[in-house]
DNA sequence: TCTAATCTTGACAAAATTTGTCGGAATTAA
DNA sequence: TTAATTCCGACAAATTTTGTCAAGATTAGA
């Protein structure tokens, strides 16, 4: 389970695109990278994967730059990673379950369980979510509802 | 956000003490590294985090070996990555803020709120829970829960 | 007391990954 | 035609992970 600063850089871009969204014009790398202090070559690389997985769209020349490809509630943050990072997956096996001489290692349901918490948080949570705070409350809230039901 | 192989041989070899936990005799680390296709030095290295973080006891000498300092239903899996890997918080800026020329980045509730999830899954599984699959079904449940209390 | 098995420590080395950089080509608006 | 931008491939630096090693300290048992 690896979420690095690409990963990191990845939706705090895709966030200030959403942000910047006006009148679905694009916006350049260049203004992003200042904006959040993201090396631009670098940003520029990452970028190219999240066209690839059909979350961005973009134009060349002037005027030119990036934009969402859909409506940022419908974007979510799960899927940014995945586009970019590689190794999200927690066990070491792929969840193929030879990771220890061919059997499942001790952990390995373990490992299966913490992919599947940390998939269901980030595939719950849209950039539109985020950029209003709206960040999954529904599972903050689950002692109580423990408490609730018995 | 990082859980590397480092925090799994160490979760996993905390599994193998603990179902092995006979009469709490001490077992050498080259038999939990064979058992668990660990490579014994590098076992070694990690094992020296676990005893300084309290989570395991050593004896020196024949019949040496190393054995958990509590019983296995009081250690949690967290408490156990927490004690080898350094960058399992998920911001960049160790959740200080400053994570855009001083202030917060875009992104930073979210990572705060996904080392929330994270941390609440991992420090309420212990490793008696494991070894039982007892894993946290609590959260597993959470959509029925949702749908009973609308 | 001697021996063998084990942990203990510090330092080092190899490998992999992440993080970035660069130059040039293609495209587009004005 | 020009300037601004994306696009692409390759490369390089830095960091981290992963693993190794040698020498020492401790302990149980013969």
């Amino acid at each position: 389970m690896n979420l690095t600063t690409k990963g990191k850089y990845a939706v705090t871009a895709s966030l200030d695109l959403a942000m910047h969204n006006k009148n679905s014009a694009y916006i350049a790398i260049s203004s992003i990278a200042e904006r959040q202090s993201i090396p631009a070559p670098y940003l520029e690389q990452l970028f190219r994967y999240l066209r690839k997985a059909g979350i961005l769209d973009s134009l060349r020349g002037p005027t030119g730059g990036y934009r969402l490809k859909r409506p940022s509630s419908e974007i979510k943050i799960g899927e940014i990673i995945a586009a970019v990072e590689k190794r999200m997956d927690a066990t070491q096996c792929g969840g193929v379950g030879d990771c220890n001489g061919g059997s499942k290692c001790l952990a390995h349901n373990l490992w299966m369980e913490l992919n599947s918490e940390v998939d269901y948080f980030l595939m719950n949570i849209s950039l539109e979510d985020v950029i209003k705070n709206k960040t999954s409350n529904k599972v903050r809230n689950i002692d109580k509802l423990l408490i609730a039901s018995g």
